[in-house]
DNA sequence: CGGAAAGTTCGATTTCTGTCGTAGAATCGA
DNA sequence: TCGATTCTACGACAGAAATCGAACTTTCCG
């Protein structure tokens, strides 16, 4: 298991930030995070396979969106707003206010 | 050559706007047309084929991140910034913003 | 009318993503 | 120490997206 890096405030590129929020399974995650809870892997994503999950919190860290930490042998995850707003003012906020707006799939069920 | 359709403000969807940012061909389309200017196709990307070129193009038509207006043989597209506005305020602005803090390739080169 | 220009569409190819089972590491509690 | 829990790593596969040449449509202009 490796350890959990992340790319520092200054690091963070919009266009990948952009890539890792293009995905309605990420972008449960982080509507999920947005209260500000520390979560883990496991409690947002029932539904999918464990696999699949750790691969889409692995985009949303690697991208800079989430800052993770261990705890034992539990991961808690949070958004990482702050850096977030330092580097994109705002884009967190609308893309939350969007979803908001929105049914959960993002209007995908029919 | 089918007609120009757009979808209107009220279908605009956070995601699909996302994924269409999420790409440096369509990121440079898009800061290209920061401006306000009225652009044609081939202005923008003069070392992209016509057809890949068109390929995004309409990823950015279609997501409704830009209105295109045919005039003769030409079509002239802008950015949809009052729908964009008024649907994701400031999602616009912050990309823009951000793109302008990086190389015109989004940081890629070596 | 004929040819160039601007874009689109189609189809083939390649490349990238997402999905998921399996296996494994680390931790915890009994 | 054994087994359960939590999560990651790997590898295979499928589907989606990007790329691009070729053919086509429409328009403009000589």
């Amino acid at each position: 298991m490796r350890a959990l890096t992340h790319p520092d405030r200054s690091q963070l590129h919009i266009e990948t930030v952009l890539e890792a929020l293009a995905n309605p399974v990420r972008l449960r995650i982080v509507r999920r995070l947005a209260a500000g809870e520390e979560l883990t892997c496991g409690t947002v994503l029932p539904d999918v396979p464990a696999s699949s999950a750790s691969h889409h919190w692995r985009v949303l860290r690697d991208s800079g969106v989430l800052r993770a930490r261990r705890e034992g042998r539990i991961i808690l995850h949070t958004l990482r707003r702050d850096d977030l707003d330092a580097r994109f003012p705002g884009l967190l906020d609308v893309v939350l206010t969007a979803l908001d707006a929105e049914p959960d799939d993002g209007g995908r069920q029919p």
